[in-house]
DNA sequence: GCAAATTAATGATTTATTCAAG
DNA sequence: CTTGAATAAATCATTAATTTGC
């Protein structure tokens, strides 16, 4: 097991971090002179040459560059900007910085999130409203010690566990808009709530401090 | 009166091992279909938003990668870092699509920036007999495009910082030769800021209690 | 044992980047 | 050069843990 003669260069930690940090600093095809810099550089952390430091850039830009794009038009071929959604709760169109906008009819960004697509993961236990408008209805089913329940571990439910591989087979885009077509739907439509429920609008105080 | 709302969301044991198994299991960045299908399961737990789940997972990637790098910075700080090999540990696959670029080759053309503008300073430090087995022999083209400059961010001994600094204040390309065209040029900070100002990540122990 | 006081975790917001399209 | 979209980093703020004096 002699570290001796991997065939290809292997980053250390320090390396790669110090290359990201230049990446995220600006650089992105460096020139000879740099290359040779940060190769002179990066040795003092572990075996490195000049075109690693080439090829890690080149790379690194060029994955950046295709991972973006493939999300832009995973984008782009939503017809639905359902995807949105936490951008604009994220960023809210205006800093509404001490102004918490109660009245119940504008309060545009946080409006468009239309839940043509809610659907509850199979059953609604006790008729709750689901992710919109928080009723208050739910029984907080736990008054336990917090420091019982800490460690509970394992005791996962088969059945989330089935939940939760199928929830990652779904690679990413919701693909279709349209209802229909390819839906993996593994998942009831019960309540088809359409936005009509007054939901983050008003129970997001948006800085509700003081 | 019925303040009992607490002011924000505080998951159940339950509601907990399912977003850390799904974070275990890979995922990171929910699109807001997934989020949805997230919320409406977790919802059977107790009292949740799409926001929540959103924001559980902004915060527990952010502060993963945040303990790595802590991890890692203080690995940074060993003497002989040469023998580092954990590093696969969290890192994926670089993926070096296999193909050993042992003789780049081909084009020729770019050797011009021959300049050894190797600056004096803070670069190579004497230790680096690992470095001048290098022969570095550039015969890959690159183009050195724009290059900003910004600055910040140092999660590495001041050492690498400043060197990185000069790094990137090498403006190299031989376009334009003099004329500053017209930059503000407000991000290049070039005083001898010292280590006064590094970020907290690897120095300070922030609060320091004991 | 128990709360007030203090510290550590972590939910929620804001700010700063990035790339590419216009 | 500017802007849109998205994310990550930094920060703010509140809750839970814990320490502490009684």
């Amino acid at each position: 097991m002699s570290p001796a003669a991997s065939s290809r260069w292997c980053p250390t930690p320090e390396q790669l971090m110090i290359l990201e940090e230049m990446y995220r600093s600006g650089i992105r095809t460096p020139n000879a002179s740099q290359i040779q810099k940060i190769t002179a550089h990066l040795s003092l952390y572990g075996k490195i040459e000049g075109k690693n430091v080439f090829y890690w850039f080149q790379n690194h830009k060029a994955r950046d560059r295709q991972k973006l794009r493939r999300k832009l038009s995973r984008q782009l071929q939503l017809e639905q900007p359902q995807q949105l959604f936490y951008y604009h709760l994220n960023h809210p169109p205006h800093q509404f910085h001490g102004a918490n906008f109660d009245s119940p009819a504008g309060s545009s960004a946080l409006q468009q999130f239309s839940y043509e697509n809610n659907s509850p993961g199979l059953l609604l236990p006790q008729g709750a409203g689901v992710a919109s408008t928080q009723v208050m209805n739910y029984s907080w089913k736990m008054d336990i010690p917090h420091q019982m329940v800490e460690m509970e571990k394992s005791m996962m439910t088969s059945y989330d566990h089935d939940w939760m591989m199928m929830m990652m087979m779904e690679k990413s885009p919701p693909t279709s808009p349209c209802c229909s077509t390819t839906r993996p739907l593994q998942t009831l439509q019960l309540f088809p709530i359409t936005a009509t429920n007054l939901k983050e609008e008003c129970t997001t105080p948006k800085k509700l401090s003081a």
